[in-house]
RNA sequence: GCCGCGUUGGUCAAGAGGUUAAGACGCCUCCCUUUCACGGAGGAAUCACGGGUUCGAGUCCCGUACGUGGUACCA
């Protein structure tokens, strides 16, 4: 009953074209999981065959965005690996004889319209009820080609180098239907689908032809791609048909898609909406354009890749959380949804956040090390910082908040809110804490217990409800009204800096 | 237009004929904390619509609507 069991095997198939979005990173992961639960292999291939949209750097770009998020394939032209070349520019020559196999089977031929002569013919079969006339069976017997031409004529262009296309002869009245793993049953009529162009003019397959002979060449076993590719199936299920045979096509599964606020997920809605779509910053070196990077943003690879999980897989509790190690022991495609998601920043900023919290101070340590770095604070101290981390790690939702909450650890606040203590400020608390910076003289230990006793004592004795101390006593040492425990940050500042801030802050009240 | 795919709160979703229709995000209230968070307790809010089938439908069938993708010598 088995159908022979092969090696999984699966890839990604990226066009180097620009920056690595959403949808892409979460059909990585799923190729990635899948392939890592079967102990199978993970691919990676460029599809480079649209020359004209090719851009410098961005192969580079995606190979770093996968590293990023952890999820390193096996073979690729980086990593290398025996069924190379892995970028089909670099195979150009293996699939003119796939086409010409075809055209010797009578499922393809020789077409050499011109796109002029392509964009009249649209022009004159177009109606209302059908605004884009198709290159198909109604059609291709009007056109310049193989099947219109005599023998000889076409012989005569091929050997006078007349430009042509191979485009596969779609057969009538037939129903074309495959097995995909997420949505089951899926037919086709074959009378509305049309005869794609194989093999461009210029001897680059179009990605009809390339998929099918490379996932043949590769021995892909499973194949995952959007949704969006499900409309041209069938033209790649003929495809297998006459080339290598149903048997030994891959299983399809067809991933649903990201959408953003308004309709498909695009780069336009991280401007317009406040939130990035690519895994890293890219910037275009056709325009400059600038498109931000979820990393740049402050996300936790980790965080990254398990909200991306969560969007349109589950694993059936409730369960939201997930290490890369849990969804590979977890994923399984029959839980992966049939509809779009609609991405929630919120939600994801929410994953982070909870990732910020789970992860350890010695985890963050790096990282938080090299933001503060960046931000012109050095001479950190590794201990020191760790301490400020576990501080303050359950207030931060981007990495960056890790800068508001601990800079005036190394110095005194740029801007002190005073307006939320001024209306309330007394002579009475103007004294407190004169007096308080003495006492703070006699504590020996500076332990952040002392510093709370004294304050305490004091206050007891001046009548004065230490509650009412405690906000203006942190505007002092923080400049506004968030951060941990007043007396923790006391203790880290140390005694000098405190009297110092306490002092500073003395001054303008009282001015 | 045609073809494909889809449709459970605002969002992500559990659910596979009989449930008070889970849970999470976000929002609101309260507790904790005289900061901000964390944590805890509550609350508002849902099966797109219309027909069937059935004793019984969010779950099955058919229509409609809506959304989304394709309709390129782009992937």
């Amino acid at each position: 009953m088995q159908k022979q069991v092969s090696k999984v095997r699966v890839r990604f198939a990226p066009s180097p074209t620009g920056g690595l979005h959403l949808g892409g990173v979460r059909t990585v992961l799923y190729n990635y999981l899948f392939a890592k639960k079967h102990h199978g292999d993970f691919i990676v291939r460029i599809e480079d065959t649209d020359q004209t949209r090719f851009v410098e750097g961005a192969e580079q770009y995606i190979f770093d965005c996968l590293r990023w998020c952890g999820l390193e394939p096996n073979e690729s032209p980086l990593h290398g690996g025996s069924f190379g070349p892995y970028r089909q520019s670099e195979r150009k020559s293996t699939y003119l004889q796939y086409a010409l196999q075809l055209i010797e089977a009578g499922h393809a031929y020789y077409a050499f319209d011109t796109p002029t002569e392509l964009e009249e013919m649209r022009n004159r079969f177009k109606t209302d009820e059908n605004p884009s006339p198709q290159y198909d069976a109604s059609i291709r017997m009007k056109m310049k080609n193989s099947l219109t031409l005599s023998p000889d004529d076409v012989k005569k262009m091929l050997s006078e180098k007349v430009p042509y296309v191979i485009r596969i002869k779609i057969p009538q009245n037939e129903t074309i239907s495959f097995n995909d793993m997420i949505h089951q049953e899926v037919s086709f009529d074959s009378n509305v689908v049309d005869d794609k162009v194989l093999l461009k003019a210029d001897g680059m397959p179009t990605y009809h032809l390339a998929v099918v002979v490379d996932d043949y060449l590769m021995k892909i076993s499973h194949a995952f791609r959007g949704e969006e590719w499900l409309s041209s199936a069938p033209v790649h299920i003929l495809l297998w048909k006459y080339l290598f045979g149903l048997d030994h096509m891959p299983q399809w599964a067809h991933l649903p898609l990201i959408l953003g606020p308004a309709g498909k997920l695009s780069k336009r809605d991280g401007a317009k909406f406040g939130f990035p779509v690519y895994a890293m910053n890219w910037i275009d070196p056709r325009n400059n354009e600038f498109t931000e990077g979820f990393k740049e943003k402050g996300f936790l690879p980790e965080a990254f890749v398990n909200l991306l999980a969560i969007l349109g897989w589950n694993n059936g509790t409730e369960q939201e959380l997930f290490s890369l190690e849990e969804l590979i022991d977890q994923f399984s495609l029959e839980r992966v949804h049939k509809s779009g998601a609609k991405f929630d920043y919120e939600k994801a900023q929410w994953f982070n956040h909870e990732w910020i919290k789970k992860s350890s101070d010695d985890h963050l340590l790096p990282i938080v090390k090299n933001l503060l770095t960046n931000k012109n604070i050095s001479d950190i101290n590794d201990s020191f910082l760790k301490k400020l981390i576990g501080l303050v790690k359950e207030r931060c939702t981007l990495i960056e908040d890790f800068y508001s909450q601990t800079v005036y650890f190394f110095k005194k606040p740029d801007y002190v809110e005073l307006e939320a203590i001024q209306p309330k400020w007394t002579m009475d608390k103007s004294t407190f804490f004169n007096r308080f910076i003495e006492k703070l003289d006699g504590i020996e230990d500076w332990s952040f217990q002392s510093i709370e006793n004294e304050f305490k004592q004091l206050s007891a004795e001046m009548l004065i409800k230490p509650g009412e101390l405690q906000l203006p006593f942190r505007i002092m040492l923080v400049g506004g009204k968030f951060g941990p425990a007043v007396f923790e940050i006391a203790n880290l500042i140390g005694k000098a800096e405190t009297k110092h801030r306490i002092n500073a802050t003395l001054m303008k009240l009282n001015n």
